[in-house]
DNA sequence: CAGTGGTCTAGACCACGTG
DNA sequence: ACGTGGTCTAGACCACTGT
């Protein structure tokens, strides 16, 4: 048998996996540098170094200059959620998506808020009450707050028909953002607006964003009942 | 002014990065090709390549052989969650962490539990009720079961000192995951473990995963009531 | 078929962090 | 100080896919 093929550096990723499974190389020990790794599967280090940086990003090992690559104890890895937009959430399911705003203030931005974003100085922002409906069924309630100071532009805006969400996504770029995911028990208005028994355990996610520390908006999505979010990794 | 750093994958990122921003190219339309940006940047187009790669992981472009390069007309950045240990998580928080095991039994599995794990023949598998305490204070309350076809050795483990998912780090490999995170109302049987009141929306999570096809385990996680989970992107 | 991204090479220099 | 990973280059060939 020759080695016709060229290694690649998905190849090498799978073998060093293989290894690490098999406990070729202990947890927590140093496995060989980039170079030595290199002559043995007869390839460029950029190759190697290409695997395993990606090992490294998926969690499967630490890596530190001078001290060398070491199999991680306990790999750490990470889901990856695709924070969906709820549109093409809804669109995605087959159903009709629906819009409606319920309410649309101006006003001075009460202290948690501030606080939730960061900012200790008197600013104007805008809140909005909205809904979103997969077909007949309410899917989403949301409780959207816009700092006017980044974005001065929303107050012209009067999202009747298009939703705060989707507005934002189009106009205004984001640097950084948070995401939260908890849970609370429905209280009264909002068990209304989703049709459901008072009290129903709702999921809710939080979403703050920023323009480079310049806080944008702050929403809080109260999802219907049964509402999960799935990933594969 | 004469540019005497070499041009770094990272510079050329945020610099394509502002112009997606800036809509210096319109969203959707196609971005000049790694050849003429290298000319551009004055460096190699291996350079070029790593920062248009990693803006594609991040979801700010899609590339397509021969199609070329668009800039996406809504972004879909991912949010990226480590999923904690829960013995590293509470004692992250400064607490004490105790395990204990409530029930261990050998089964046949149910024919949910083996939907849930596409598998379609009788099996017989682990299951473990554990609870998980940071100090004093339930934290979490654990309902799992592993596959003993595929981890046979469980069968000689007693779980009562270690956790199974802390055993099944440490001796099973694992090649896919699925994590899944919602919510329900706490049953009578949760909301006394817990602490809490019955009715209390409590977030769930529930992971399964697998060895290259084969289902190992399946665990559904109760997390105390606030329990809450951030991500920053 | 031809154009674009995907990958590999061989060599080089640099930056960080351990000893 | 020096070894290891981090990055860059200039060039090459390949693989996919739109036309």
């Amino acid at each position: 048998m020759i080695e016709s093929q060229k290694v690649s550096y998905q190849d090498i990723k799978k073998t060093i996996l293989r290894r690490i499974y098999n406990k070729f190389w202990a947890p927590g020990s140093l496995m060989p540098g980039e170079v030595e790794l290199a002559l043995e599967f007869g390839c460029a280090r950029a190759t190697v170094n290409r695997a395993m940086r990606e090992l490294a990003e998926d969690g499967m090992i630490d890596r530190k200059r001078k001290a060398g690559t070491r199999i991680k104890s306990a790999p750490s890895r990470q889901a990856k959620f695709a924070i969906p937009r709820i549109k093409e959430e809804i669109e995605a399911i087959g159903s009709v998506y629906r819009y409606a705003l319920i309410n649309h203030e101006l006003l001075t931005a009460p202290d948690w808020i501030l606080a939730r974003m960061g900012l200790n100085e008197e600013t104007q922002m805008i809140r909005l009450s909205c809904m979103h409906y997969a077909g007949s069924r309410a899917f989403q309630y949301e409780d959207r707050w816009i700092n006017l100071k980044t974005v001065p532009k929303a107050k012209m805006q009067s999202f009747t028909k298009i939703g705060p969400n989707e507005w934002l996504i189009k106009e205004v770029p984001f640097s950084d953002a948070e995401v939260t995911f908890s849970t609370i028990n429905a209280d009264e208005k909002i068990s209304r607006l989703l049709g459901v028994s008072s009290g129903t355990a709702l999921f809710t996610v939080e979403r703050l964003t920023w323009l480079n520390n310049a806080p944008i908006t702050y929403a809080k999505l109260f999802f219907h009942a049964g509402y999960q979010i799935t990933s594969r990794l």
